[in-house]
DNA sequence: CCACCTTATGACACCGATGTCATGACATCG
DNA sequence: CGATGTCATGACATCGGTGTCATAAGGTGG
């Protein structure tokens, strides 16, 4: 690989100069200018990114940890929607600025963190971003005085910068647009107790009190059975006991979209017709099931996405030592995606 | 951050004995040891990867472009199983290696790829990959003389080392489970025409030549429709045509398990049980559908993961110079997977 | 005509590590 | 006891760029 020595030595001119040509941060006479172009195409010059940064302290790299942060050595199963999204949204906003991505994943293991934030800073990264594959609290080790970093998808106690999805207003939208879709009862079929499912539950009641509804803890319930082979059993005595009710529910929401899908089988093989019979309402929108789903799921967008270009934004921000408002603890807000598994009540 | 002059300073040494202790590449006094160790634990010392590479020619990155390699300005949705899985399983031999992984995304966009790669050129990358999104041919810029890089998910007509799926005997196999468990008439109802298409309904064929089952071209049909409005009423057609023969199959394997999805939504609008009615299989063994649905699909893996080991190490064997006997197109085998939407047939 | 400024270019040091070679202190051996 | 070898360490150059300063040519103004 040629460098700005070879260059000079073919245009006949001093490294120096092509440096300028490079930069165009000095003037440099067109002809001169020329021969220094045609010699770097005709030896196909790249500049090194490593002599670069060594002298301008810029690395022009931001370093990415994705992965669960279990203390466990099992590695776990993503559920719910990839953080990939996450990833997508970051990648575009710092692909705009000319920041290059690094991503490590701690394939589970969190003892694996500290190893892989000492390979970024190794790289003099400009920018931290750590992706958990939940919504959660997290405690990561410290950082080097200066250093940058920004969480999605989680939090910490330390005041790191954090983007989180809106959980509470998120089921609180949702539930909110089956209301004024004329649903009076709601039965909220949870996931397992996590920082979600806390959440989602205060923002369904929420929506409740908005609209001067009661709230029936009754109509609340946990249908997560990690897949266990009697899960359609214990989720259709769930769903039983509701249907059951002197004023049984006309719509269920399910934890997410994954969920849905099996209370789809669930009700088919009882013979219940989606959305005739009873509507479901997912969250996620994942839509490589939600859109796929006969009939199509309403779901509350889980909106990683944008969560991702939130943090790439604010981390540039950090990086440019902008000034902001913002608070440490960002919430996103996702959009209700209305398809046809919940029907307008009378 | 401070750097080995500084540490030397602390430890009143030679930068060079600094040097010494972090490579331990040469005797060191214990005593002059232990000080240098203590300054760089005092002083949080970090080496600094651009300085080391560019005295050593050796950047230990590999950069990854993943993407569409469409011509069009439109952004097309991924269908079918996400490449992250490729990804993941890239990430995981490179990590071993401590090689770092940098990545970035055309977002669609094919015109994109020489900046991205000539980003990763500054950077001075051992190897590069490209991850395409599905099965296909591609053309890339040439590279520099020298630069190692592997494609996966896809091949090129230039000779460059590839890693796909094995789509025919993948469907073969599928087909061939089928025939064992007992089934004579098998109906394909397959994704619109392209490369994994063409590769799986050959391997349709042979597994029925080599049961000595009569290949019947009514029972491949396309019932890709592009999710339009009529999907569900044009599959039903077919499916309904089928059923109507006088020796109608038994079983439908489905494109991909989109698409078997689906084909449980029509059924059971029209009131038919998977499996008791007629049994489904998918493709790609995406497993937030195979192991969600109800009844859980029976369906054949898309190595994606095992594509992206096998696209590192073969990365690694490159970058080492290491001798092989691995052909340009490397295909791989995935498995069966055996879940509940097939019956075993008298 | 000389002081002064602008333009275009080069010489040289430096960023942070490591390879090469030199050097001084001991130990070993004939 | 001097020659030789090993151990422990340092001086210096080098990787590929860029910042600083110097310098030469040409233009302008008093």
């Amino acid at each position: 690989m040629p460098t700005i020595y070879d260059i000079a030595k073919a245009a006949q001119v001093s490294p120096k100069t092509v440096s300028r040509v490079i930069n165009s941060d000095a003037p440099v006479r067109l002809e001169t200018r020329q021969q220094v172009e045609q010699a770097m195409n005709d030896l196909g010059y790249v500049p090194s990114k490593a002599a670069r940064s060594m002298r301008s302290n810029r690395s022009g790299i931001v370093g990415l940890i994705t992965g669960a942060v279990s203390q466990s050595s099992e590695i776990s199963e993503p559920h719910g929607l990839p953080d990939l999204f996450i990833v997508q949204g970051i990648q575009r906003v710092l692909a705009d600025e000319e920041i290059t991505l690094m991503i490590a994943d701690t394939g589970g293991l969190a003892k694996r963190i500290p190893t892989l934030i000492n390979t970024f800073l190794q790289y003099r990264v400009e920018g931290l971003i750590y992706v958990a594959d939940r919504h959660q609290r997290i405690s990561l080790p410290p950082l080097p005085q200066g250093q940058q970093m920004i969480l999605v998808n989680c939090f910490d106690d330390q005041g790191t910068p954090a983007i989180v999805p809106d959980d509470q207003k998120g089921q609180r939208d949702l539930v909110m647009t089956l209301i004024k879709e004329g649903h009076r009862r709601i039965a909220y079929l949870c996931l397992h107790e996590c920082i979600a499912t806390e959440l989602r539950i205060a923002g369904y009641q929420k929506a409740l009190e908005a609209a001067g509804l009661p709230f029936d803890l009754g109509l609340v319930q946990c249908g997560d059975f990690e897949r266990c082979e009697e899960e359609p059993q214990l989720q259709w005595q769930i769903i039983q006991s509701w249907l059951a009710l002197p004023d049984p529910p006309t719509v269920i929401c399910c934890g997410n979209d994954e969920m849905a899908m099996r209370i789809y089988g669930v009700l088919r093989t009882q013979g219940m017709a989606v959305p005739e019979a009873i509507s479901i309402a997912g969250y996620d929108n994942h839509r490589s099931i939600a859109e796929t789903l006969y009939p199509a799921l309403t779901t509350m967008e889980l909106p990683y996405e944008s969560m991702g270009i939130a943090a790439a934004q604010r981390l540039i921000q950090l990086i440019r030592n902008e000034p902001h408002e913002t608070p440490t603890l960002q919430r996103i807000r996702g959009d209700v995606f209305w398809r046809s598994s919940v029907i307008a009540w009378p």
